[in-house]
RNA sequence: GGCGCUAUCGUCUAGUGGUUAGGACACAGGAUUUUCAUUCCUGCAACCGGAGUUCGAUUCUCCGUAGCGCUACCA
């Protein structure tokens, strides 16, 4: 028995884009496996033949990637020269493949003629109306509808026992459907949840195999998760109702199999970790296409960080226990971008445990990620700040002289914000007279002290304009340590001005860094003028 | 309707059979004798209801209530 071998994986299936509660789903994978020290796969759930999108799992590689939640097996971006997928683009690397559940049709053909010849499945034949009617009685009766006697009286066994080969060749398409034994109830267990007992008396005969040849969800999970070795499935909480079916879909299965697995759950059957939900910012419900920001790329082309986005996901349902929320410090913005996030998500997974995750749903609260965003932008190199900012804003155009910028990254939220600080750099507008005014005095004493104020700086720019000079023959390649050094030099020699005639700070300052940056709210007048040239301030 | 899951500040959450129920975001106020911001400080704000167990329950049990999920040839 393997049971050492922790292995879990993801299976989206390819809705067109990565969705955020799925990206989240796809972090706690990561974290759970790294926690562990095991190995996850992804694998692309793609048996409903009435959505496919040819791109939708290149946009889902992409964005996991953009995240760092690559996977190290399964389907992949990478030209591993195997398993090449024409239709959706990608390759596939690992022993357990294909991973392309489309590409696995001859396998889930093979198990359910498996369950045929174990009389645990058996062709259905209800036409849509017959189904209705079904129902309708069930409405009535109280009791699960049964299918098999239905069949047995409208087909007969022998009909419903037929090959899977002659089965999908009927005229009457028939779906094979699950023969459930019906205990009173069933015992399953969930690794957060713990002992669930689930009543069968009322669950029917499931469908596993559709009438296109195409296995549902169940058939498929069953099939592929003993085949690849899955120790743990990770999934939505929504899955909880069906884990019975699926329980003894395994068991039925894999009961004369070689024993790869033992669990609570039983011979063959993996263990299983229901996730809660994520809520939308207002109502109830989880979030879905409707609300919006749902599309993890959007977060990533607005500027969110990968850094931001993955710390702060990783708190949606988990909680260490202990006051810590960075899991990346300035040190660790040395690292090249791929090792920090690789950085982040090791840190996270020490104290990632799922005895510490949260039974009930968690909402999303953007405010939250914004700050999670600044956070990390003020650990950004000025370098890397403005190199990830042009790459989402291509048309930005960048100064040879990158300093201006250090106004937008000590106070933007998002990346693509870059701009709206050195703006006033770059596109300088007069300010109104109105503008100038500070609120405690008048217009006209404003715009007299913003007059002597102006006369004063003039005079020191020389002053200035030395004390640069010796500190270019000093400071090395590293020239924000320059502007923070004439950032300091103005604001000694202003301030201490403004004390030696015993001058109100805000009586000078409001008006002059109104002036110099045309705005009403602007970085400081000393960051200014540490930028501009002499002559732009005369 | 049936079945299942969940329930602590506005939000994410910590925590305990006896605590001033803790932190973060947000919000409000103050300080940094320069605005917005940053930083720092302070404040505001929560155990869904009822019964039971107990000397004592936010914590344990039961019953409600509410929310969500499932109840497909979707995943």
């Amino acid at each position: 028995m393997n049971s050492k071998i922790f292995r879990t994986r993801q299976a989206p299936s390819p809705t067109g884009y990565l969705h955020l509660g799925t990206a989240r789903t796809v972090l706690f994978t990561d974290l759970i496996t790294r926690h562990n020290q095991g190995q996850w796969f992804l694998r692309i759930e793609d048996t409903d033949q009435k959505r496919l999108q040819g791109d939708a799992v290149v946009n889902l590689l992409t964005a996991l990637e953009g995240l760092g939640l690559a996977a190290k097996e399964g389907v992949t971006l990478q030209d591993t020269q195997k398993g090449f997928n024409e239709f959706y683009n990608v390759y596939q690397q690992g022993d357990f493949g294909p991973y392309i559940q489309s590409e696995r049709l001859e396998l889930y053909h093979k198990y359910a003629q498996k369950l045929i010849d174990m009389r645990a499945g058996y062709w259905a034949f209800e036409t849509i109306e017959e189904k209705e009617e079904l129902k309708k009685i069930k409405d009535v009766t109280k009791s699960a509808i049964d299918y098999y006697k239905f069949n047995i009286e409208k087909v007969g066994e022998e009909k419903m026992y037929q090959s899977v080969e002659q089965g999908l060749k009927d005229d009457n398409r028939p779906t094979l459907r699950f023969r459930l034994q019906r205990p009173e109830t069933i015992q399953v267990f969930d690794e957060l949840l713990g002992k669930v007992k689930i009543d069968l008396s009322l669950e029917e005969d499931f469908t596993i195999l559709k009438s296109d040849g195409f296995p549902t969800y169940a058939l498929a999970h069953v099939v592929d998760d003993y085949l690849m070795q899955t120790s743990l499935v990770i999934r939505a909480q929504e899955w909880m109702p069906s884990l019975a079916r699926h329980v003894m879909l395994f068991q039925t299965m894999w009961e004369d199999c070689e024993i790869v697995m033992e669990t609570k759950n039983g011979k063959n059957v993996p263990e299983y970790l229901h996730l809660s939900f994520i809520l939308g910012e207002t109502g109830n419900k989880k979030m879905s296409k409707r609300d919006g920001n749902v599309n993890m790329q959007d977060y990533l082309d607005k500027g969110y960080l990968p850094e931001a986005v993955v710390n702060y996901l990783a708190f949606l349902g988990w909680n260490p226990g202990t006051d810590k929320e960075l899991y990346l410090n300035k040190e660790d913005f040395e690292l090249p971008f791929a090792q920090r996030l690789e950085k982040l998500l090791d840190n996270l997974a020490v104290d990632f445990s799922i005895d510490k995750l949260s039974k009930s749903p968690a909402r999303i609260n953007f405010k939250k990620l914004d700050w999670f965003n600044r956070e990390y932008i003020k650990m950004l190199s000025l370098e890397e700040f403005i190199d990830r900012a042009q790459k989402l804003k291509p048309d930005f155009e960048i100064d040879s002289n990158n300093l201006p910028y250090i106004l937008d990254k000590n106070r933007v939220t998002l990346l693509t914000d870059i701009g709206l600080e050195s703006d006033c750099i770059f596109n300088y507008q007069k300010p109104l007279n109105e503008d100038v005014k500070w609120k405690k005095i008048s217009l006209q004493e404003s715009l007299d002290n913003l007059q002597q104020i102006s006369e004063f700086v003039i005079s020191k720019l020389d002053e200035v304009e030395n004390y640069t000079n010796t500190l270019n023959k000093e400071t090395k390649p590293l020239q924000i340590d320059k502007f923070i050094d004439i950032v300091k030099k103005w604001e000694d020699i202003v301030k201490n001005w403004l004390s030696q005639n015993d001058y109100q700070a805000g009586n000078f300052l409001w008006p002059l860094r109104v002036k110099l940056s045309g705005k009403v709210k602007s970085p400081s007048p000393f960051e200014i003028l540490a930028l501009l040239d002499s002559d732009q301030i005369r």
